[in-house]
DNA sequence: TTCCAGGCAATAC
DNA sequence: GTATTGCATGGA
C-alpha cells in the first residue's frame, strides 16, 4: 500500500481540508498560508494551545486574545493572557509556554530550524513541525496521537516506533511538499476524528481494504 | 459519569 | 534510555 494512494482516496472522501485555519476578525476561516507575519505568529499560538486539548477549545482561546488585542508577542509578554487562554486548558503551562515562545519569535528573523524551535521550552516535536509546516511552509511532516494510531494499525509503521521515525517514513515515501504535507495531515485528523477517535480504533476505516 | 482532545516537561524507574 | 504522571477545559 502506497502512501500516495492513502492521500489520494482520503482526499476524495473528505475534499481540502485547508489548513491552518485562521480566526480572522470575521471569524472566518483562511485559505492553508499564511499572508503576513501577524498569520504566522497566530498560528504558532494556535500550535502551542492546541497541544492534547481540542481545536474548538483552542478557538474561544484565540478569540479571547483577538479582542483583548492579545494576539501580538510584544503584548503576550507584557499580559496575563491566563484569563483570555482558560478555555483552551493548562493555562498556567500555556501562558508560559506562550511568552517563552513570544521572546523566540520577537528576536527571529526568517525561518526557524528545527532544532531552535526545538530548544524552546514547551515546543516539542509535533509543535515544532506544525510550526514549521503551517506557518513557515517548510515541509517537515507533524506526526501526532492519531498519525501513529491509524498506520500502526495498518501496520505501516511499527508499534515502538519513535517519533523521528515515523516521520522520516512519510518524508522518505513522499514527494517533499509542504503543500502535500499540509492536506496529508489534515485528511489524517478528519478521518481520525471519524474511524480512530473511540475504541475500537479502526472500525469501518476503509483504508484498511485499499491495496 | 466517563472519556477524549491536532502534547509537553518533570519525575520515576 | 524508556515509562509514568500532572497539567485543565469543554464537548460527546
Amino acid at each position: 500500500m502506497e502512501l500516495a494512494r492513502i492521500y489520494e482516496r482520503l482526499l476524495e472522501e473528505y475534499g481540502p481540508q485547508g489548513w491552518w485555519p485562521i480566526v480572522s476578525d470575521k471569524c472566518e476561516y483562511g485559505v492553508n498560508a499564511p499572508r503576513n507575519r501577524k498569520e504566522v505568529f497566530e498560528i504558532c499560538v494556535g500550535a502551542i494551545l492546541t497541544q492534547n486539548t481540542s481545536w474548538l477549545n483552542v478557538e474561544k482561546a484565540l478569540l479571547n486574545l483577538k479582542k483583548g488585542r492579545l494576539l501580538d508577542p510584544g503584548r503576550i509578554i507584557r499580559s496575563d493572557i491566563r484569563e483570555a487562554i482558560r478555555p483552551a486548558g493548562y493555562y498556567n503551562q500555556k501562558e508560559r509556554k506562550l511568552k517563552e515562545f513570544s521572546r523566540f519569535f520577537i528576536k527571529l528573523e526568517g525561518i526557524p530550524s528545527r532544532e531552535e524551535l526545538l530548544g524552546i521550552w514547551g515546543i516539542g516535536k509535533e509543535t515544532a513541525d506544525s510550526i514549521l509546516l503551517y506557518a513557515f511552509n517548510v515541509p517537515s511532516f507533524v506526526v501526532d496521537a492519531y498519525t501513529r494510531r491509524i498506520f500502526s494499525g495498518l501496520k505501516l509503521v511499527s508499534d515502538d516506533a519513535g517519533y523521528d521515525d515515523i516521520r522520516l517514513f512519510f518524508e522518505r515515501n513522499l514527494e517533499k511538499d509542504a503543500e502535500l504535507y499540509k492536506e496529508f495531515h489534515a485528511l489524517i485528523v478528519e478521518h481520525a476524528k471519524r474511524y480512530y477517535s473511540r475504541k475500537p480504533y479502526g472500525r469501518g476505516c476503509f483504508l484498511k481494504r485499499l491495496k
